[in-house]
DNA sequence: GTTGACTTGGTACATAGGTACGGAGTTTAT
DNA sequence: ATAAACTCCGTACCTATGTACCAAGTCAAC
């Protein structure tokens, strides 16, 4: 047996929604429990930490469909160090590219205190290059 | 006058695929010259620059939405200045959120490194709570 | 003058991760 | 025993940025 709740309650326990515990089932990422003839649907004090295990997982960048693949790897380290890395690679290449951006928008911006002594702006000029 | 072509043509000399264009004018970026009663759209010659701006703006981190509202500074320097501030910002957050995200990984790769000596992986077990 | 390439306009689909709604059933509190 | 709160289920909607498809019209080349 052991613990049990309904939606409601597990959702307050781990400070998400109901529509997104739903969501989740949906997703197949949390097991929805069989539905008793009369009544709600219990759901066992472990989807506690399965959700839990959801959020902390999305907290490190992994897509729900990720998250939905760390379940094949069944606690082994050698293949959760492979994804965790490849996600690391990932994030590295996002922060590479915004490091760029952030780099354009530096240089634009500069680049206008100096060109731009009139009203038109020669920045946005450039633009339409 | 001047010079003017159909979608396709501008379509190429940008780099674009012509459904994008579309797109672009169904956003109100873009304004779809008129249709003659006979034939096909014709383009001026200044929708390339037009899309350009677009293009790079974009490469900037700018939304289509953003775009749109770019127009309204008419190069004013000084308004412009803001935005690409208010843009800079946001980049730096995202940057930084990102670099959070990394750092996680990176202590849980270590740690799994260190922790996980037998079969099951403490990091995933971690995880759960 | 016919074939192939292009345009037009409308609509549907795609991703990712949810949020919102509505009517009916169930449970709990008073 | 009745009202308030909660659950269930299905479905629709949301953002952002496009992509895909279709039938019908048009244009250009050979």
């Amino acid at each position: 047996m052991g613990k049990t709740m309904t939606i409601g309650k597990l959702a307050s326990a781990v400070g998400i929604s109901v529509e997104t515990i739903r969501f989740y089932q949906r997703q197949g990422l949390v097991i929805q429990p069989e539905k008793p003839l009369n009544g709600f649907r219990q759901y066992h004090v472990d989807t506690i930490a399965r959700l839990k295990f959801i959020i902390n997982a999305k907290g490190l960048g992994f897509t729900l469909n990720e998250i939905r693949s760390l379940d094949d790897l069944s606690f082994r380290c050698e293949l959760f160090h492979n994804l965790a890395n490849a996600k690391l690679e990932n994030i590295k290449n996002e922060i590479a590219n915004l490091h760029n951006i952030e780099n354009k928008l530096m240089n634009i911006i500069a680049s206008c205190s100096v060109d731009c002594k009139y009203e038109h702006c020669a920045v946005i000029e450039k633009m339409h290059r």
